[in-house]
DNA sequence: TTATAATAGTTACAATTGAAACTAATAGCA
DNA sequence: TGCTATTAGTTTCAATTGTAACTATTATAA
């Protein structure tokens, strides 16, 4: 065996990829298996719970998809009555998303399940781990954000 | 705008979901544009690099991909001189691999240039912060695998 | 032994995704 | 105004990926 330095189990990189990927799969089994709903939609989706009436330019930003897949999402959530869409009367070309009832109905009930989810997940941590986790996610993505310019 | 419960912004998987994201691409930048090695074939060469003669099942394990990826990642990375693959005498089925000499090179290339990432990016945090972290993952880590049976 | 099952890896085909070109509408400004 | 540039979103086509079926080899056990 070649000797070498890169001990994935210590990366940090590889060890939050794993963790995060843990993470979606278990929670894409909330809504999926329930709901239909597929991961790009969910993202859609948590975006429109919060914000109707946007854009999908705005829910390409916050989802950090591209544009591509955020017109593909909402078509299909479209179609599935899950989204309603008009055009705005002073741009014609902006459109202004919501959930629909139906779409509103949806995310209420995922939302106590990805939530419910999260608080198990935190729960293993101790009051000041928590603390220090929020702290340091905070601290790492505003690093990684400027940090490449 | 409808109320709701999700807030984005405090909601760990998508945080670590986004922070993740960002690592991930800084690092495919180190590894593609100098030595246009794919995503998917850094994981494997990262196996590799440490392990070598393993089989193509055990890269799969390592690196949670499912078996075809690995078996088209592999097939690549032999078609460009990466790897070397053999078949164990005792089991034609199992294959061997390792990475070529230039894939080794390779691998030797990228590594600091990966690790230099990491640790600029831990210096961000205090010393008691990157320990935090590393108990902290450890433990979600564990919580996640564990905890869904 | 010889059928049956299990394992390692590959192939084939379908679904997803991504990049680039495109359409339609608006903005900027000569 | 009218020409050019920008912006929002969609379509198209290629590349990537995922699922299921397949081949080849080895293990099990009647």
């Amino acid at each position: 065996m070649p000797k070498s330095d890169l001990h994935l189990d210590v990366f940090l990189p590889y060890r939050l990829s794993y963790l995060t990927n843990m993470i979606s799969q278990d929670l894409a089994k909330l809504y999926t298996e329930k709901h239909g709903i597929a991961h790009t939609e969910w993202r859609v989706m948590a975006v429109l719970g919060i914000s109707s009436g946007v854009s999908a330019a705005f829910v390409a930003e916050k989802t950090a998809m591209d544009k591509v897949a955020v017109s593909r999402a909402i078509n299909s959530m479209i179609k599935a009555g899950l989204v309603s869409r008009e055009f705005a009367s002073e741009d014609k070309r902006r459109s202004q998303l919501c959930l629909s009832e139906y779409g509103q109905k949806t995310y209420e009930n995922i939302v106590p399940l990805v939530q419910a989810y999260e608080k198990d997940v935190l729960e293993s941590l101790s009051a000041s781990e928590r603390d220090a986790l929020d702290r340091i996610l905070e601290k790492l993505t505003r690093y990684v954000l400027e940090g490449q310019p």
